[in-house]
DNA sequence: TTCTGACATGTCACATTTGACATGTCAGAA
DNA sequence: TTCTGACATGTCAAATGTGACATGTCAGAA
């Protein structure tokens, strides 16, 4: 269970409320490495205070808690971190999983989906490459989750788009609605 | 939750025991897209079962049971997987948590870790680069799921080899080694 | 002033997943 | 023959996660 060791990585770079880190799960890091909901958070940054690794540090308007990472927490992180699993964690990604399924449908199906695919990963790398021009950053810090996520994002994005490409390829079709924007330099992979 | 559709994709390019599928998600699919372990596989195709969406068409040593898809259960899959879904799936992925968690580390660690990082994702692509030249073969069928694995996984590792590249490149070029700066990990932010 | 929407936290029943435990078969090697 | 390891399936308690429901604050717009 990585949850509460994602609630450590982000409140290690900056203390912050629940409402917070919910929306940084939404943003972020749930887009591409582990979502939680404000139904695991909240209960689970209670478990990390019993444990002493966060406290609340500060009550704000509404009912709001800052908390922040103490010592303990920090030092749980690090060695997380620097720990090396020998096993490569579970994946759950449903995205992924329709494209692995595609070799159960027909070609002409397969082509649908794929075609869809395609245009949807083109989509999110041009979206990633606009973000990426307005708000360059440091790596780390308070902005290092976002430019970390828009990097790996859109190297994913596009990692999927030559993906999808090739598995067209392999089924010997054009890909019609991918071939009318080609000449356009910000639309090029 | 997807594990009924992930076993239903398996099951519609080929039949298999819960053994069998146990094996595929431990090596193919589950590495990318949908892990499942046997305690949550064959109790679903149990349910599967139930709903007529599978049937068993063979019994053989050792008490196996072949299962295969039904038509309602080709149906459900065909109209699953050509529906496409309005939000994005829910991403779970430690690895990729670990990766952008490095924000939270002082530099120091970060390097580190990236270079670990770039380091496997280097092995698992030529890893997959090995097994591709081995074992060619068509995209749909019961090669399917080995061949859309190993090359999404090889553009997945590139992606990450990449992006752990420009990560590292980012954090400037001071190596772990040369670092005399003793900076406090805990207030380097 | 009233209303809307973002802010902010929580509970709880239900579904799902995990890890430990359990059982037994069969082929081939020592 | 005995042993080992892959084959093959299962249960069950405990942990986790999800979606529905619940409550209330505060700022700014109409």
């Amino acid at each position: 269970m990585s949850l509460p060791h994602a609630l450590l990585g982000l409140l290690a770079v900056e203390p912050a409320s629940g409402y917070a880190l919910t929306k940084a799960f939404d943003e972020s890091l749930g887009r591409y490495a582990w979502y939680a909901g404000h139904t695991s958070i909240y209960p689970e940054l209670g478990r990390l205070a019993e444990r002493g690794l966060v406290e609340v540090t500060a009550e704000g308007p509404r009912g709001s808690r800052t908390y922040a990472v103490t010592d303990a927490g920090r030092d749980e992180l690090r060695s997380w971190l620097l720990t090396r699993p020998s096993e490569a964690g579970k994946v759950r990604n449903e995205s992924v999983l329709r494209m692995f399924l595609l070799s159960a449908l027909d070609p002409a199906d397969a082509r649908t989906v794929l075609t869809g695919i395609a245009a949807d990963a083109r989509a999110g790398a041009d979206e990633l490459r606009t973000i990426r021009a307005d708000h360059p950053g440091p790596l780390t810090g308070r902005n290092g989750f976002g430019q970390l996520a828009a990097e790996f994002g859109l190297r994913q994005y596009e990692a999927v788009h030559e993906w999808a490409t090739w598995a067209l390829d392999q089924l010997g079709a054009q890909t019609p609605d991918d071939r009318t924007d080609a000449a356009d330099p910000a639309h090029t992979f």
